[in-house]
DNA sequence: CATGAATGAGTTTTCATTCAT
DNA sequence: CATGAATGAAAACTCATTCAT
């Protein structure tokens, strides 16, 4: 941990508050602190707040990015369901690396307009490049239209670990997303994208 | 609106801005202002902010109850389906009612945890009352248990709604959700339930 | 206690919080609060806070004098020994019926000028009353003069009550004042004024 | 004055108003503007007003404590009556330089129990530290015991700098007592000494 | 007399940001 | 790079006081 840069140090402090409690519940202060640095030094690095935590946006959205490339490079020519199925493990597994991801996400689009344009810019684009993996076996417009499966899939995905804190018991920060629980949801989803891909099929 | 009582009309000032840009995101002043009272009034009337929000919480959680209680009551021995159906269709109407809930609760479950206790009693129950339509049908442990289906059919639903402004366009000037728009969400509610039932019986 | 008139009870009110906490650790709600009555009650008998604590003060003093006069009225013919003594049991007595009295008379000297005037009229009365007592046996100057002798006897008597929740350990508002707390004191202070009446005469 | 670093320019200015009109006649921007600092600055050095009082509060009670074992320190095998005048010369000594004193510590005293802490652990060792010097020609118990006696002597010594301004004009412009009038007292109070000591004898 | 509502100025405290060193 | 000090704006909340009813 003390082994990286000044810069990044504060980069991962930042990312895990602004997870924790939202851009607006997160102070400079509390960022510098948990990264065991100077204030002024946060903004040396990172010229101020928004910025800052553009970057931890652009972060995250850049390892998905990554993770989903992954997830649909190899066997390009598989069919629909299993290349849903690639990319709902893709995104579980993204979800395991970073736990505070779904979280950040619902919290900024929930926060004011402030940072729609990096979530438009990255988040839109993300949707819309899976949204290309229905557009064989689906309707342009209406109910079954690709855009509404593709919120639908991500929201069944991204709500469970947002709505879980709430339904269990438990709000433990690390304890909350299990191995265990982790897995089972992956294969709710696969059941999931089956149905849907099947119900498309009719 | 100005024939409203002081009290009421800081209220629905708490709850549009609440719901626009999140619990950290709004100031008492700002309340004052747009409920054009007085700020020390504010806390006349309501205590302190944490109390604010919690009466508006209180509220959204009120009106809900009644309209989930109102979709359950009426023909109580119809199927899952039907049940579901109206659920979905109760919520999307409410919705179409108070368009700042959703995004008010993503935003309460991920601004930390400082008000969970009132999800947890309200938004809780909600949940559990709905779990018990599927029970007959599911098994008790698993991918397939109702309490899975429950957070992808609340994701499904509300996610919708906190997404869209990303997506596209689906808000008009004011942050409401287009009558066409919700109307779609709605058939699309109805279709996932359906697989999901018909899965189910497999 | 609620037999008495509004007015009076808001009186006794300020009179127990002013001499618990001092006058700017009061505010008219607490007062309003502790006395049962509606805050702008407070300010119709009351006119402001200023004069209502002009009252409290008037309403200890105008007691004291009245139990100082009764105490220097009787056997007018005694010896300064004997006055002394019974200027400080009627003292002590005082203390015991209003416990307050001498940590607000402190307090009131100790946070800025705002009411020395009822101070300086009241009070410097009854010390100078006091020291006629002492003017046949003691030099006009210098450190044996009456008015040293009256702060210090002054001094003991009351500073014993302020004093004490720091020496002891027990900071208990009621029990701090006990019986028997009283009665020893009370032979202390006969013991001192022997001291310095056989003292002065040498 | 302006040669001091902010820090202790903010605590003198605390200093210096918390003594005038005591704890709660004070405000943060009054010392801010005192020390010709910024308000945040005050915060930024000495974390919350509370903290403030207490550094102000050890402050004194450090200085005094070096006074006295100072004062006590030289020719220890003194009689009682020889250390008791030089604990009392000290104490009108350091309210010489420190003329706040005596009134600072009366107003904690009472205000309300919100310090009494610091006020327990310096104040009453320092009594407890004095009582030592009577022990042996005093009682264990009774109304000539020890604490009786030094409640009596501090009394008198600090309570003549309270109630000063109430009998008459002894502080000058800017609140500070007069250079005769503190020798004078301090006659005063070896003419007692000797007279308890001289008492406790027969 | 009594009350609930209203208000303007003030309180303590926090914040994002800057700057000299 | 790094730091301690500094700042202006704004936050939540309280207060003495007033007023219509």
């Amino acid at each position: 941990m003390s082994e990286l840069d000044t810069s990044t140090r504060i980069l991962e402090a930042a990312q895990e508050l602004f997870g924790d409690v939202g851009y607006d519940g997160v102070s400079m202060r509390d960022i510098a602190d948990r990264a065991d640095a100077n204030k002024a030094l946060v903004f040396y690095h990172h010229d101020n707040k928004a910025e800052l935590f553009r970057r931890v946006l652009n972060r995250f959205f850049e390892a998905q990015r990554q993770a989903m490339d992954e997830a649909l490079r190899q066997d390009a020519e598989d069919g629909v369901r299993a290349k849903l199925h690639r990319v709902g493990d893709a995104y579980i597994d993204f979800i395991h690396e970073h736990p505070r991801y779904p979280r950040l996400i619902q919290n900024t689009l929930t926060s004011g307009g402030e940072h729609f344009d990096v979530l438009r810019e990255h988040l839109g684009g993300l949707l819309r490049t899976t949204e290309g993996i229905l557009t064989d076996i689906c309707p342009e417009e209406g109910p079954k239209a690709a855009r509404h499966i593709m919120v639908t899939l991500t929201g069944a995905a991204s709500n469970y670990f947002t709505y879980a804190p709430v339904v269990e018991g438990n709000w433990d920060k690390d304890g909350m997303i299990s191995e265990e629980a982790l897995e089972e949801r992956r294969e709710h989803l696969h059941w999931v994208v089956d149905l849907i891909v099947d119900g498309l099929k009719d």
